[in-house]
DNA sequence: ATGGCTACGGAGCGTAGA
């Protein structure tokens, strides 16, 4: 595996963000994009329909906007410096999920169902969506793609800070259907870099009581030109922040 | 934490988030 800091090509960006509501967020999204100012952002949890979506901020900023956004709640987009073909989002009924080819590599905006309790019909529909995203991915197995979003799902016991959870988010059957998206082979690149969602209630964030659900996907062409990821913790710290932090992966294209 | 935030819709509180 060749991971190219060293190889030349130029440094790519994407910052993948669960922003609970684009409009509540337009400042901090301007603090986000003004420090990183990354290629790309893939945004979920937008909150808007289209035609409200606050699109002049992002031109403003150069980015072209690719949406699928519905009212109220879900609400995904991808935002891209580079010119957007090929955009699809009619994965489901619902806005979770868009995808585009942008800058010479495919991207992916998903916002999985959060399952609300197990063993209901919302975690059932959760299982059905993750494993028709797996079948999705398969399609993207040999080109250079990467996907990120909130997966609603903390691979490993370390992701959450409750020793030996197994609700919602860390059960068995989730775990599996993330696993089965690595072993078609794509590469979670955020394991060892702590949480990324802390509850707004009972202060989750000041204790560090926080789960890693937001993930980066790269396929195995995506990761040959891996660079680096990481938590953008300190957008938890923001005024009204989000809670989710945004992630950041850099390729060398 | 059996609901203690936050945002939304739509004008009260119910719903959703995970």
């Amino acid at each position: 595996m060749i991971h190219k800091s060293d190889v030349g090509g130029a440094a790519m960006r994407l910052i993948s963000w669960n922003v609970n509501s684009i409009r509540a967020r337009i400042e901090n999204f301007l603090k986000i994009a003004k420090e990183y100012s990354p290629d790309f952002f893939l945004l979920q949890e937008t909150r808007v329909e289209d035609t409200l979506f606050p699109l002049e901020y992002f031109e403003d900023l150069g980015y072209n906007v690719a949406l699928k956004g519905q009212k109220g709640r879900n609400g995904v987009a991808i935002c891209s410096r580079h010119m957007l073909e090929e955009v699809k989002s009619d994965f489901c009924d619902e806005a979770r999920y868009i995808e585009a080819f942008s800058g010479g590599i495919f991207v992916a905006s998903v916002y999985v169902p959060n399952g609300q309790e197990v063993n209901t019909a919302p975690y059932y529909h959760k299982l059905d969506f993750l494993q028709k995203l797996r079948d999705k991915f398969l399609n993207f197995q040999n080109e250079i793609f990467v996907a990120g979003g909130d997966f609603n799902v903390a691979p490993h016991a370390k992701d959450v800070y409750i020793a030996d959870y197994d609700g919602i988010a860390a059960s068995l059957r989730e775990r599996d259907a993330i696993k089965a998206i690595r072993e078609i082979g794509f590469q979670d690149i955020l394991q060892d870099k702590g949480y990324t969602w802390w509850d707004y209630r009972h202060r989750g964030f000041s204790k560090d009581h926080g789960f890693r659900l937001d993930h980066f996907y790269l396929s195995r062409k995506a990761y040959d030109v891996f660079v680096d990821g990481n938590v953008l913790r300190s957008a938890r710290e923001f005024e009204r922040p989000s809670d989710h932090a945004p992630i950041l992966c850099e390729l060398r294209i």
